[in-house]
DNA sequence: CTTTGTTATATTAACGTTAAACTACACGGC
DNA sequence: GCCGTGTAGTTTAACGTTAATATAACAAAG
């Protein structure tokens, strides 16, 4: 073997007709007659034909490809929605372009000028930083379909979402609700510009009259379970008075907590009450089940599969941006200490993620 | 705007020099003068303008795009490669398509028809069944660089894998050198055709002298570690003797069989020695920090982008396959029991990833 | 001065496909 | 017998780029 792969225009030397009837009888035209077709169909089998994307692309000036940029395919919650990204495009015949930026805004500018240089048909992206978006901006007023997975408070840009603001508003009502008054956050995203979750946190300190205490917010300076470990091992060597609850950003991160809690004889829930962010599957079957923020990943990403590909089917111009968010749930396991009866009510327990969207025209 | 890209035609109408010039100005040809190639990049930049690589395919007859297929990206352990595949593919200038088939040989089919349609420079294959990859070899046979990132047996594709064969002889061995006898596996990709572990583990038994027992390997229906838990829950209920040892074909399910030993007061490693694979970041922070099977993730996806790569520039037709393997190490952690003094002897911990390649001529 | 060469540019064809326009022939109707 | 209408194709042009070839202007060599 080792030819070229077969064209039209070979089937069409084969079977004796024009490369464009050739065409037209694979595309199933009713132009072409039963039997042409069917000796058409017999040489391009043989031929083990397989129509040159490429070519149609330049002719139809559409890839169905659609671009995901995001900052690691390594973060659990990041691989989930990817999965479900993937699978909602297959389903529709698009096919998806990976890029991750590992929160380098560089080579997040880098993969939106490759992709565009590709003509991917529209790009979801997962912004490193979720002040820095100036340069996405371009892309949605040149007409490019673009649809962010994270906010963006000006409303220029299309947004489906989780609320993490609301999810740290959430975590932090727990936690006041169960007594605590010292609550400390570790939070991957502030030093990044992910600032929401910081938000909800203080937003739910408020909620309960706490005032918020800075010194109370640590920068594990990483998403990993080793970042996690380290920083609040520090944390808790120089801190003048221990805080009795904690907020962690994403559940890696509590793992990293909890082991440095264990390190130091602090006991999970009973002297320190522990609450995740993200839901990962491991969290469940951690040293003390975590209690978590979930949210349905799988709705995100079929939320924005669906919002992405209406405005590559656009006909016109794009319509005006949306931004739409998934609510996100609190799951009560263990590591909080609701169940332990230390606090004086339990919060709802993980259920069908309710969504909202809010519409800025 | 809103208005379609900038080509080619667009500078040359904009400069007064033909669309060929303006080419070759951009591409930084010697035939074009100093002030010419200025004032073309000047009009280049200010209509914002991006080769169509659409287009360039077409005429080069490559796409510096490559496919990978796998079972599924939210396994952690394929979602580094993918990482480290992303990274090295990006450094080289080639961007990557990926498709998940969740096990279906139907749906690695297609994504094997769509990635040829979309005329990929080559492909990556995580194959869903070990066992069934005569769907693959006539790509091969076509010309197409492929690399399967799962051993070919047959060696007739070329492969860049981890020897699993050996991850589960050491891991089986190392619980025979803490001495014990009666062993199990909880072996997830036996049901799917990935037999190589369980190879690994009947000859460790073998090599420490111990019959093979057929009741001691476990098919948990899924990778997850949800479908360890209830696995190796009905396991207990129902076997007759209860194990010593047991070995988890990853280590999301060493951590669901974890939870079912809590369930039961079974101590881990007092009363069950316990060994995972893969080492996944979750697996030092798990309730008893994982004993588990490691490889360098990372070093096998850039030898196996080398490999792929290797494969596209080769000049004529491709070269006979290559089969290479990465050897995975064991990460003794506190599950084994190899710490706590039940052992005669440490294994060694975590160390340089040894690689050796066999070549089949 | 003609020839030869060099420099700067333009023109043409090709990549594999689709869309649009065209042709050749048969068949009815009148 | 001529006209319109299908039917079953073919031919041509286009998508945006690159490669190969052509050309025009001018300079240097003989």
């Amino acid at each position: 073997m080792a030819r070229r792969p077969a064209r039209l225009k070979d089937i069409a030397a084969a079977t004796g007709f024009s490369a464009n009837t050739v065409s037209l009888a694979l595309r199933g035209s009713g132009r072409i007659p039963q039997e042409t077709r069917e000796r058409i169909l017999a040489a391009a089998r043989k031929l083990n034909y397989l129509p040159n994307q490429v070519a149609q692309s330049l002719v139809s000036r559409e890839t169905r490809t659609v671009g995901l940029i995001l900052t690691s395919i390594v973060n659990p919650i990041l691989a989930q929605a990817s999965r479900a990204i993937e699978r909602e495009l297959a389903a529709r015949g698009y096919s998806l372009m990976l890029s991750a930026t590992e929160n380098d805004i560089g080579k997040e500018i880098e993969a939106m000028n490759v992709f565009r240089s590709r003509q991917v048909d529209g790009m979801l992206i997962y912004a490193a930083n979720h002040t820095e978006l100036d340069h996405i901006r371009p892309l949605r007023k040149a007409g490019y379909p673009t649809v962010l997975l994270v906010d963006d408070p000006a409303g220029q840009l299309d947004v489906v979402s989780v609320d993490d603001r609301r999810g740290g508003e959430i975590a932090t009502d727990h936690l006041v609700a169960l007594g605590h008054r010292r609550i400390a956050f570790l939070d991957a995203g502030g030093g990044l510009g992910n600032f929401e979750k910081r938000e909800g946190y203080q937003r739910g300190l408020e909620n309960g009259g706490i005032p918020f205490d800075p010194s109370l917010v640590i920068d594990p300076r990483g998403h990993s379970a080793a970042a996690g470990y380290r920083a609040f091992s520090e944390f808790l060597a120089s801190a003048r008075s221990r805080p009795t609850g904690l907020i962690a950003s994403n559940d890696l991160l509590a793992f990293g907590a909890l082991r440095a809690c264990r390190d130091r004889g602090i006991a999970v829930p009973r002297d320190l009450a522990l609450v995740g962010f993200d839901d990962i599957e491991a969290s469940e079957y951690a040293p003390v089940p975590l209690t978590t923020v979930h949210y349905g990943a799988d709705e995100l990403s079929k939320a924005a599969v669906e919002r992405l590909l209406a405005l590559v089917q656009a006909p016109d111009r794009l319509p005006p941006p949306k931004r739409f968010f998934i609510e996100p749930t609190l799951v009560v396991r263990d590591s909080c200490g609701a169940r332990s009866g230390r606090g004086r009510r339990r919060s709802r327990a993980r259920g069908a993620d309710a969504a909202s969207a809010v519409d800025l025209a």
